[in-house]
DNA sequence: TGTACATCAGTGAACGCGCGTTCACTGATGTAC
DNA sequence: TGTACATCAGTGAACGCGCGTTCACTGATGTAC
């Protein structure tokens, strides 16, 4: 990954107070930006404790002291990396479930979360199934950001339902595919791994059948 | 916790080979079963990696260095408390779910595993739920294990299903009870904790009610 | 009886390592005059 | 034009700490004779 250096994207800007500014705003958050994305990958693959700051600022050919002028705390990022993660995840099932037809809909999104490729690469899916019990853990405050982003979840399940005017328990239904994805991903075999996210589909399936 | 001393365990026996053994072979086996039972109750309670072998040693006022007479590793003894932590929990909701009348046993079951006891005790509970996402991330070894008790988890469902002569697929009851108790250990209060426990049971209960 | 020796669960110092965090610094870029 | 100085994102050595693991040892208990 061949990172844009420091002098490449620096800008020389004045401010309206007369103060030098030898970085651009944009790049200051540039590189903001790239360690949250980073984190909100890596975070999902090997969980927030797996993630080191050092190997992570490494990751974009960064070295470790300068994360803190970035954020306070490694806890700070993890609650950015955890809202951009369900930012961009939440996004991608809404997009995805959209294209189908109502009556669909909800339909959709259940496919696409109880499905091999979400099952396979955590690092772009549901942040709450890729470190569940590890949150379970974690502080008031990430918990309570993370019970914030599954309220939206269920909103955007809850909205889905009712164009597909179907009627649903919004939080029965994240149980199941939350659940179904996490035994799913314990599994060594394909075969059984399968069977889990299959069964999963087609309790819900029957549930959502109205 | 006043734990008996070697020396007041220590006995001597002679094996049919004349050779000596200073302590008996129970004392040894105590030990070993002491350090299992309190791993697999603070597992579950901390995270795997969040109980330290020496941690784990001093709460039953022993040394870390006397571990490693005990397990070849910190991996053995997790599986061994993974093991340990299954047998307890299987036979308690077995027990359980019993003294139900047929029709009523599989939603006993249920309401146990998605009761606010086991969410707010998961040093007791089901060690699969408790180390979800971390179990994802261990061993092949490890996941085998937990798969195979998972898979003894899926008979005790389809046992109790068929003495109520229900039709369900355990797998997506498993995933409904495993989901629905990890979202509401992540919710910091208690009353949308007590929504998703309650939730997924009204589901459960719509799905099994054949 | 006493002396020499064997057993072995448990001890505790030490190992290398990675963690999150701090901090004096560098160096590329600018302005001031 | 040149010299002095300011800015600040990023550097890298160092901090204390806890981790899993190793190993020479202790000490309570026994047998052998």
């Amino acid at each position: 990954l061949p990172i844009t250096s420091a002098a490449q994207t620096k800008q020389t800007i004045e401010t309206h107070q007369g103060q030098y500014m030898r970085y651009s705003k944009e790049h200051r958050a540039n590189t903001h930006a790239k360690i949250v994305t980073a984190a909100a990958t890596h975070f999902r693959e090997k969980g927030i404790e797996g993630v080191g700051v050092a190997s992570l600022m490494q990751t974009l050919g960064l070295t470790h002291g300068g994360f803190y002028a970035h954020f306070e705390s490694k806890e700070c990022l993890t609650e950015e990396a955890l809202n951009t993660a369900f930012d961009q995840t939440l996004k991608r099932f809404k997009d995805y479930a959209s294209q189908a037809i109502p009556g669909h809909k909800l339909r959709r999104l259940v496919d696409i979360y109880l499905s091999n490729e979400h099952r396979n690469d955590p690092g772009l899916g549901c942040f709450a199934a890729a470190n569940a019990s590890e949150i379970t853990r974690q502080s008031e405050k990430i918990r309570q950001s993370v019970s914030k982003r599954l309220a939206d979840f269920l909103d955007l399940i809850e909205d889905l339902a009712n164009q597909d005017n179907i009627n649903v328990d919004s939080r029965a239904l994240l149980s199941m595919m939350t659940g179904g994805l996490l035994l799913s991903r314990i599994m060594t075999d394909d075969r059984h791994a399968s069977e889990f996210l299959q069964a999963t589909s087609n309790a819900i399936n029957q549930l959502i059948k109205y």
